[in-house]
DNA sequence: CCGCTAATACGCACCGCGGT
DNA sequence: ACCGCGGTGCGTATTAGCGG
């Protein structure tokens, strides 16, 4: 019960029958005449099984899975009924829940369900009064026009009911993960503010991940204290096995007084895959000058699918256990190297009992947290990318870039010719070919691009600096976006940063 | 017909840029 | 200084194809 709360994907079926069995419980007791037992629809499906043998060339694996899925709702303990819906389409997005239960099946028994009423299949009868624009005005101002009936005051109406329509929309897109397409769609199907989304009915419309922002939103916009930061690290360190490694990073390392979110590097000597190679030769950069679009967060976030995913370790080692032990309330994303999750902060003295119970109980404090989990063999980089901030990375790989090399967070690499420079008869291949040589990609032939990267082993920090010609930067000296200002630098929009200390030189060398 | 996987489509957030 | 636009990357939802 306890795990049918959280909203991760392995978990997504009993999650989904928890809210659905409750919200049809709860809100649909005007419709729902639950009068059809399990008995009714194991009949109803007895005789597919039946119809489809009748036929001159039964089709083996479709009464196969009609069978399945009698046995699975015999062994169902609550009504299938409770699946109804308002909306019939919804009820075979719910039915799905059960196993065995695929379009085929769930249309059959919606349609079932919902014989006799006028809102049957592919008709929306349940549904224009709900996605009716009109829903937000005809709540907020029931008297529309009856009382008036001058035309200026029905168009100032008119303008009045958009502008709060718009109004609504821009309320929604505080929660994390609704934007304004998602905002529209739920305004359109009736959704007036940011209360309605805890109704189950607007619930359902939600992904996983967005059902978390709307439950935590008003906590994970706060922003993560020192002591918070330390309070939750502490408790991690303590529940996860001890060959984790485990490195508070960000704004927290850097030790300003607050960040917006917390993010945890994690290593563990098990987790060590082979690095792919930097993708471009120093040569043929993708983008001149600095790459567009926003500075990419370290470490994989592209798609992993559900089975890999929970192979992992990240998964089973690291958000499972937390989640037992009531330390991370859900997801808003996740793949194998990076989660960002809802923590909640311990209380004192608080025991795994208490801490599970807040979680239920959504009782206590909440932040966000961004889990990272770095090859081992990456520890360096990824505690320096991880530990940023965005113009000491940057500059960083220019450093690197000057010198041909490569940094990421994954590593850093020496570009090294796989050609001899005496036997090229090109003469530009010779003079190109000294490191201390400027590089200008754009007088660059592709033959130049002959050559391969190779791997630099860093054990230190300090190490991973002296190699890019720099000096040692403590931690908490790497604000260099604050020193840059708003002069130089273009942006100077970042709201946490009052520390007027962590002054320093931009020349570090 | 179900359920799994891989490929594809789509939505969102964010950044830089140019217009105002 | 601010706003809207377009491009980019990420993550998720959706779809197609296939074995059972």
């Amino acid at each position: 019960m306890l795990r049918s709360r959280l909203n991760f994907p392995s978990l997504t079926r009993s999650s989904t029958l928890f809210h659905a069995t409750r919200a049809s419980s709860s809100s649909t007791t005007a419709n729902a005449r639950p009068s059809a037992t399990n008995e009714d629809i194991i009949e109803l499906l007895r005789k597919n099984v039946a119809d489809e043998g009748a036929l001159p060339e039964p089709h083996p694996y479709k009464q196969l899975a009609f069978i399945k899925a009698i046995k699975a709702i015999e062994d169902l303990d609550y009504p299938v009924a409770s699946l109804k819906s308002a909306d019939a389409r919804r009820t075979i997005i719910k039915a799905k829940i059960i196993d065995g239960v695929g379009d085929g099946i769930a249309q059959r028994i919606a349609t079932y369900l919902h014989d006799g009423e006028e809102s049957s299949l592919g008709s929306d009868a349940s549904n224009s009064n709900v996605s009716s624009p009109l829903q937000i005005t005809s709540v907020r101002d029931p008297s529309l026009s009856s009382s008036f009936d001058g035309l200026s005051s029905e168009d100032d109406a008119k303008r009045a009911e958009e502008e709060a329509r718009q109004r609504v929309i821009a309320s929604l897109q505080v929660v994390p993960g609704i934007g304004r397409k998602m905002a529209t769609d739920l305004v359109n199907e009736g959704c007036r503010n940011l209360d309605d989304l805890q109704d189950p009915y607007y619930r359902d419309l939600l992904p996983p991940t967005v059902k978390i922002g709307v439950d935590y939103f008003r906590h994970i916009s706060q922003y993560v204290t020192i002591e918070q930061a330390d309070l939750v690290s502490a408790l991690i360190r303590d529940i996860l096995e001890s060959k984790f490694e485990i490195h508070p990073a960000g704004a927290y390392r850097r030790s300003l007084p607050t960040s917006p979110t917390l993010p945890l590097l994690f290593l563990h000597p098990y987790y060590n895959p082979p690095l792919a190679l930097p993708a471009e030769t120093p040569f043929a950069p993708k983008y001149k000058g600095r790459r567009p679009g926003r500075v990419g967060s370290p470490f994989i976030k592209t798609k992993s699918s559900d089975t890999r995913m929970h192979a992992s370790l990240m998964w089973r080692r690291i958000l499972t256990p937390l989640a037992r032990e009531g330390v991370v309330v859900g997801a808003m994303s996740q793949s194998i190297e990076r989660a960002v999750v809802v923590v909640r902060l311990p209380g004192e003295g608080e025991g795994r009992e208490e801490r599970v119970r807040g979680v239920s109980e959504r009782e206590g404090v909440f932040r966000k947290a961004e889990l990272h989990l770095a090859p081992f063999k990456s520890r360096i980089p990824a505690l320096v990318a991880l530990t940023g901030d965005g113009e000491f990375i940057k500059d960083l790989q220019i450093r690197a870039r000057s010198q041909l090399m490569h940094l990421s967070e994954y590593g850093l690499w020496r570009w090294v010719w796989s050609f001899s420079p005496s036997s090229s008869s090109n003469s530009t291949a010779t003079t190109t070919s000294q490191p201390s040589e400027e590089i200008d990609s754009d007088s660059i032939t592709d033959e130049l691009d002959e050559g391969v990267w190779e791997w630099v082993d860093v054990k230190r920090e300090d190490e991973l600096l002296e190699k890019l010609g720099m000096a040692w930067v403590e931690p908490s000296k790497r604000n260099f976006e604050f020193i840059m200002g708003p002069g130089r630098g273009s942006k100077g929009k970042r709201s946490g940063k009052r520390s007027g200390e962590g002054r320093r030189s931009r020349k570090v060398d």
